[in-house]
DNA sequence: TTAATATACTATTATAAGGTAGCATTTAAC
DNA sequence: GTTAAATGCTACCTTATAATAGTATATTAA
């Protein structure tokens, strides 16, 4: 029931830049705002760039900036973007071929369980979240 | 939102001796059935008997057997007792002092989304299960 | 009491995730 | 153009998890 690390950084950096999402942000200000070390936000603002999430101004006066509205970027999809599609997913047994169809014995309390997770980070965008304080720690 | 691999082997190794759990099961026989490597599946075990879910008896004709009933194992019981306590629980963006008093930006979403995880695995336990074909993979 | 059949323990190896380092590339001010 | 300030890329290091190996210990049947 963890998220990887990587997934933490990009919902903080990210929930950080909606709170005023018109910002141009340097990777300098993310790092010392949000105690993220240098190359490893880097390489992560790289990902979530390719995936279309933000864009990237190269060069002097550059930085990283929302390339979708944060009413558009759904928490799901941030996710998703780090961790490559369904991998919050699979069978919690570790089946490869576990599925509604073909169940394992604990396919029935593992979907379940995880469907308000899902439900939640699928229809919740960035913009829904209470910003107030979130640099705070 | 992934267990560990041993949180899921656990899972199923009890699920298998839990359609009989009143048999004693040899490490041979789990492994043989379950398809999990020798060594790893003994450790696993040894960390099973001593969180006291399972006991073990040593020498000729011994094996493993259940030190409490299924009815009486909740299936958080048996991940808090391979993962260690809370490892499913705190702060999804990682911050130390994240609580309801003092909430990150995505604190309530994300108590809400895992509330259903933790309701599920405290309440169910392992007789609960639909145990019909547990070995059937 | 010996041999066979179990589990227990400790050390080592392999793989994946997390994190670091250094150089290359891009761009704007001057 | 040159320089400064920014991102991009690739390789490497570190740490944690997963898996393996070998030896020790326990128990029972003969």
């Amino acid at each position: 029931m963890k998220l990887s690390k990587t997934s933490e950084y990009a919902l903080r950096i990210l929930s950080y830049m909606a709170k005023d999402p018109s910002q141009l942000y340097t990777a300098k200000q993310l790092i010392e705002t949000l105690h993220i070390s240098d190359k490893y936000l880097r390489q992560l603002m790289t990902g979530l760039t390719k995936s279309g999430l933000i864009y990237s101004i190269q060069g002097r006066d550059g930085g990283y900036s929302f390339a979708k509205k944060p009413t558009e970027i759904f928490l799901s999809d941030i996710v998703d973007s780090v961790e490559g599609m369904n991998r919050y997913t699979g069978c919690i047994l570790g089946f490869e071929h576990c599925s509604d169809d073909n169940p394992c014995v604990m396919h029935k309390v593992w979907v379940e369980a995880r469907k308000e997770f899902i439900q939640t980070f699928t229809t919740k965008t960035l913009d829904k979240l209470n910003l107030e304080g979130v640099n705070k720690f």
